[in-house]
RNA sequence: GGGGGGGUGGCAGAGUGGUCAAAUGCAACGGACUGUAACUCCGUCCGGGAAACCGUACACUGGUUCGAAUCCAGUCCCCCCCA
C-alpha cells in the first residue's frame, strides 16, 4: 500500500527512515524526477551552534544536494526576534539583532561541513528571513496576507490550543509567528522557486500553512515533508548528555566528546542511527545494527567514526578513536581528551587542592560534588583512586600534564598554562 | 467584578510552629555486574570547610514568636468556579 518513490532522494529518505509525513508523496516524487528541486528547512538562531537534535534535518539536506537538488538553509533571523510557540509553554527570550547575526555565523560553520554553498544550480544557499521580514509593512502585510488566515483555523493548532487550554498567555506577538513562517515559504518560492519545505513533525502545522499561503498568493503548488520525532530506544530524549547538549560545533563540544556520544549509543538504536546519520549503504547499516552481544560495539565505533567524520573531518574522527582506544582499552592517556589549562595564579605556594582541580577541569560542578566523587571512590588522578579529599597537588607536580577521571568514562587532562 | 485554591530542591510532589537542608518518585552522578551496553543491585544528590561546623534556601517584603516552609499583613504570579 505504501507508495514506492521513484526519485533517488525520496527513495533514500524512505528506506533510511527519514519520512514521517508528506503532503503529497507522489506529486513530490514527480517533481523530483523532473528537475532540480529547491527545498528548505528553517533553523532558528537562538544559539551559535546546532546540536544533534537538528542533525536529522541537516542530513536530509545533504542527501537532497547529493541527489541533485538545491538545499536552502533558511535562517530565522527575523522570526527569532519573536520566539516560536510550538511545543513550548513559555515564550522564548528575545534576542538582539546583533546576537542573532553572530549566531547565524556560528551555525553557518556547521552547515559548511555538510553542504556545498555557492551560486550553481544545486549549490546551497542560506538566506535570512530578516531580509524580508524586517522591512515588512504592517498594513500591506495585513491586506495581502492576513486575509488568507482565519483565526478559527489558527485556534485549532496544537501549539496554540495547548497554551489556551492551560490558560497560559499567548501573546499576539507569538500568535503571529505562524503567519510569518508561512510567509517565508511564499517568499522563498518567489525568490528561489522553492517548492518544498521540510522539518520535524512538530512543524507540520506551520508547513501546511506555508503551502496553503503559497498556493493562494503565488498560485503555485508546493510540498511539505516531515521527519519523525527522534527518541532513543529507552524513550528518553535524543541529544542530551551528562555535560549538556551535543553540539555540532567543535568549539562547543570537542570532537572526542562528540565521538563518545555516538560510541555510547544504545544497542537498539545503532541500526536506526547508522541509517539516519551516516551515508553507509542501508544493507550495511542493517547488518551492523543486527550484530549481537559484544560485537555490536564494533558497529558503534563505525557509527561514531562515520558521524564524527562528517561533522569534524576524518582526522578528528581517527584521533578520537585513537584516544578512546588508548583510554578505555589501555587505561592510558590520549591527546584528544578535554584539556584544561590552569592559570598559574590558581596555584598557591602549596599548590592546588585536588577538589579545586576537579572543579576547574569541569568534571565536577562544585567542590561538594568533587568531594562526593572522592568519597564514592570515583575520582582518579593519573589512574590512581583519590581517597583523601584534602589532598594538595604541589606546584611541580602540576608542571607535568595530569590525568583526572570521574568515573570510568569521564576524563580530562590538566596542565599548567 | 465576586468566591475558592495555590506558589517547596533540575522536574513532579509531600510537608501546617521546633526532631526540616525538607518524605517519595523521576532525572542526574558514583560503585558492583558487563560489552565504554541494557537490565538489576548498592550509594550519592544546595553551597563553603580535611573535619567539627558554618552559610544560604521553601514566590517577594515586612511582622508575631525563644523558634516559621509552616501563623499574620502587604505585594507579585498561577489555577478553578460564578458574572
Amino acid at each position: 500500500m505504501t507508495y514506492k518513490p521513484k526519485s533517488e532522494f525520496l527513495h533514500e529518505m524512505q528506506t533510511r527512515g527519514f519520512l514521517s509525513d508528506c503532503t503529497d508523496l507522489e506529486g513530490l516524487d514527480e517533481a523530483l524526477l523532473n528537475g532540480v528541486v529547491p527545498a528548505y528547512i528553517g533553523f532558528d538562531a537562538t544559539a551559535d551552534s546546532l546540536h544533534v537534535g537538528s542533525l536529522i534535518q541537516i542530513m536530509m539536506l545533504r542527501w537532497l544536494q547529493k541527489t541533485g537538488h538545491k538545499p536552502i538553509t533558511l535562517m530565522g533571523g527575523g522570526t527569532t526576534k519573536i520566539g516560536d510557540p510550538s511545543g513550548k509553554d513559555e515564550s522564548r527570550p528575545q534576542l538582539t539583532g546583533e546576537k542573532i547575526n553572530e549566531n547565524i555565523a556560528g551555525i553557518r560553520k556547521v552547515f559548511d561541513k555538510y553542504l556545498t554553498f555557492g551560486d550553481g544550480p544545486t549549490d546551497a544557499v542560506q538566506p535570512n528571513n530578516a531580509e524580508w521580514l524586517d522591512g515588512l509593512n504592517y498594513i500591506e502585510f495585513l491586506r495581502d496576507y492576513g486575509r488568507h488566515f482565519t483565526i478559527n483555523r489558527m485556534l485549532t493548532f496544537d501549539s496554540v490550543k495547548l497554551r489556551l487550554e492551560r490558560e497560559q498567555p499567548l501573546t499576539f506577538l507569538e500568535f503571529n509567528y505562524m503567519l510569518l513562517q508561512a510567509y517565508d515559504f511564499a517568499e522563498l518560492n518567489r525568490r528561489y522557486g522553492c517548492v518544498l519545505q521540510m522539518g520535524g513533525s512538530d512543524q507540520w502545522g506551520n508547513i501546511v500553512n506555508g503551502i496553503d499561503l503559497t498556493r493562494r498568493v503565488n498560485q503555485n503548488t508546493v510540498f511539505g515533508l516531515t521527519t519523525p520525532l527522534l527518541t532513543k530506544a529507552d524513550g528518553s530524549k535524543m541529544g542530551k548528555s551528562a555535560s549538556g547538549a551535543i553540539w555540532l560545533n567543535e568549539d562547543r563540544l570537542s570532537p572526542y566528546e562528540f565521538w563518545q556520544f555516538w560510541r555510547n549509543t544504545l544497542d537498539a538504536d545503532v541500526g536506526k542511527f547508522l541509517k539516519l546519520f551516516t551515508e553507509l549503504p542501508v544493507a550495511e547499516c542493517e547488518r551492523l545494527g543486527a550484530l549481537k552481544g559484544a560485537e555490536i560495539n564494533e558497529a558503534k565505533i563505525i557509527l561514531a567514526n562515520e558521524v564524527t567524520t562528517l561533522a569534524h573531518g576524518a582526522d578528528a574522527a581517527a584521533a578520537a578513536e585513537a584516544t578512546a582506544r588508548e583510554v578505555f582499552e589501555k587505561g592510558g592517556v590520549g591527546d584528544d581528551l578535554p584539556t584544561v589549562t590552569l592559570d598559574p595564579a590558581d596555584l598557591s605556594d602549596s599548590g592546588i587542592s585536588i577538589v579545586q582541580l576537579f572543579v576547574k577541569s569541569g568534571l565536577a560542578k562544585s567542590g561538594k560534588e568533587a568531594k562526593r566523587l572522592i568519597a564514592e571512590g570515583g575520582a582518579k588522578l593519573d589512574d590512581k583512586t583519590v581517597s583523601d579529599a584534602g589532598m594538595m597537588i604541589p606546584r611541580d607536580a602540576v608542571a607535568a600534564t595530569l590525568k583526572l577521571s570521574a568515573g570510568k568514562k569521564r576524563h580530562a587532562l590538566v596542565k599548567l598554562g
